[in-house]
DNA sequence: CTGAAAGCGCTAACAG
DNA sequence: CTGTTAGCGCTTTCAG
């Protein structure tokens, strides 16, 4: 049996609430008794039962997911997910909610931000465009004690478990990797096509992207990022133009998150069929140009590894304990034809 | 504030104990009874607070691991994932040890299964080989309330929830298209080397392997299966002869979940420098030889992983309950130099 | 077949 | 600065 606050309190000849209030850290107890409590604690090898300590605290975590109000397939498949864990975690006395934000407000956002409060929110998980004024008002949120970590947007080290989503050089890399193998050594240009170089991740993902390329497939060249800006329309025309102003290329990386527009406009024209094609992420698009093999591969961070690792690293924050490094690990998934079933 | 027994019991005008007794399926209770309560529970929107039932019940989860006493580093891995999360369950009351077999004597393996009990333990997370008598001493645990899942090896459609693994007729598809798109259309023969082909998932992998092969790359071919037995010097000198017998080969696949043996054999011999090698799981032989570029890829199932699920399978089991499917879905993960990092 | 009372491990007033 | 008491939501005797 493990030993209990009782089993402390007896131990020490002292009551329950006094170890209680050394063990939540509160003020208004003899130093010498803290001491005392923290040793009997080691000897006993005391480890609070928090399910326990909940219950009587009746205790909620309440945390929001904050999310982009436009998008697309990937944007769904995450809200999706969200929605899926959030009925899953109500067993264990979480609360999820989602917000939508107007990405290009930054203004509206940040006050929004600013609003949030401890009595509100226990931690939000956002999707964000980078930016330092929202970054300012994320930390003041953390500071002022509103748990936060940042989605799929964002550097893997910054903060210690702030970041959920994949290093987007690495995925660059990737990339080029399997685009140079599929293209066989053949010999040509390649397309890079975003919705727009201002995201940080794709200027990470065009850096690893080239890095390989150049390093591994001389044979391949890497042209210029075409900007989609995300228009369906614009992205039909640009890519009309570009496969017909450049014969000999060879295959085409899509590099932004929604991959839809691109894929759809590409595989409409007869030029696109030899193509090697690399998107990433899995929506139903890119999961069904996969199928028909107009995609060769996929590079994919599962939208609900990364809810619930957010949803984890929340809560892990909000109990002041460390998450399960490996578990949190989001990997650059590889997903090809062969291993793309269930 | 979500309803609790006592507003159930207030609501029936009846006492909390008979509420219970209707929870937990107890008998003893007026069949009109039972209605009634079943009735408010729907109209209260009632959900069962796990914890609290569990804190009341000093319930405590026991789970076993069931491990060959031999093996390689794929085992390590998986030994010391079961370890880690042990120290992490125990904060959830749940309590794992890990057990030793020696796999290939099925008799005393079925005799040890025959003997646990429920008062013992509440599940098992067991890695064994196939085998009529092991089946149905499983079979037998599980109609003694001893639930079980099955590890890596096995079929993923075998019972609901009772594997946790790859499809490996997915992952030797996998290990085609990979090997051949590495090997860039040329044209000579591929060694596929595995510890036994006894094992049904060598079976299944070297079927996926040989149908992907033939299908997408016709100018490779591959070799009948060499079986090293899991013996070092055997696979020195096989592999050896090997190389010596087929000039022409462009690749390897070595298809057990033990590669190191195979890996280190052939990186030993210059004339293996240029072949294109796929190999699985991710540890620290395998990890080596794709960091010095000998191994082209890595198709792994992440130990922690599978740990993780086979645990989570069991807790719902024991609870009753479905877990998250999409959470238990084991991957076949692709691992390259450029995605392999953290 | 049903209820009353005590308790799981911890926390939260309220006294002192 | 510390102890007493009641209670979180559920289960478990033990009576009746």
């Amino acid at each position: 049996m493990r030993p209990t606050t009782k089993d402390l309190a007896n131990h020490l000849g002292m009551s329950r609430s006094t170890v209680d209030r050394v063990l939540n850290g509160r003020t208004g107890v003899k130093d010498k008794t803290v001491k005392a409590v923290h040793k009997a604690i080691e000897e006993l090898g005391f480890e609070r039962n928090l399910s326990a300590a909940n219950l009587a605290r009746k205790r909620v975590y309440r945390f929001a997911f904050i999310l982009p109000k436009v998008g697309g397939d990937f944007l769904h498949e995450l809200k999706s997910q969200v929605g899926l864990m959030g009925v899953a975690l109500r067993l264990d006395n979480t609360e999820i909610s989602i917000r939508q934000i107007i990405e290009n407000d930054q203004h509206k956002n940040v006050e929004h931000l600013s609003r949030i409060n401890t009595d509100e929110l226990d931690g939000i998980a956002i999707l964000a465009p980078e930016g330092p004024q929202v970054r300012d008002a994320l930390a003041r949120l953390s500071e002022r004690g509103v748990h936060v970590v940042r989605l799929i947007s964002g550097q893997p080290d910054e903060g210690e478990h702030s970041f959920v989503g994949i290093d987007n050089l690495a995925a660059g890399r990737t990339a080029a990797r399997l685009l140079g193998s599929f293209a066989q050594s053949k010999k040509g240009s390649v397309l890079v096509v975003t919705d727009t170089m201002l995201s940080p991740d794709s200027v990470s993902r065009r850096a690893g992207f080239d890095q390989t390329l150049q390093h591994r497939f001389s044979s391949l060249r890497a042209l210029p990022t075409i900007e989609t800006y995300g228009d369906k329309k614009r992205t039909d025309t640009i890519l009309a133009s570009a496969l017909m102003n450049f014969p000999d290329l060879q295959g085409v990386y899509v590099m932004s998150s929604e991959a839809g527009f691109a894929l759809d406009a590409l595989s409409k024209r007869d030029v696109a069929t030899g193509l090697s094609i690399i998107a990433h992420e899995r929506t139903q698009v890119t999961l069904s140009h996969l199928r028909t093999g107009f995609v060769d591969a996929l590079i994919v961070q599962d939208a609900g590894h990364v809810v619930r690792s957010a949803a984890r690293k929340l809560r892990a924050k909000c109990d002041n304990r460390e998450p399960v490094a490996t578990q949190e690990n989001i990997r650059i998934e590889v997903l090809l034809l062969e291993n793309s079933v269930g």
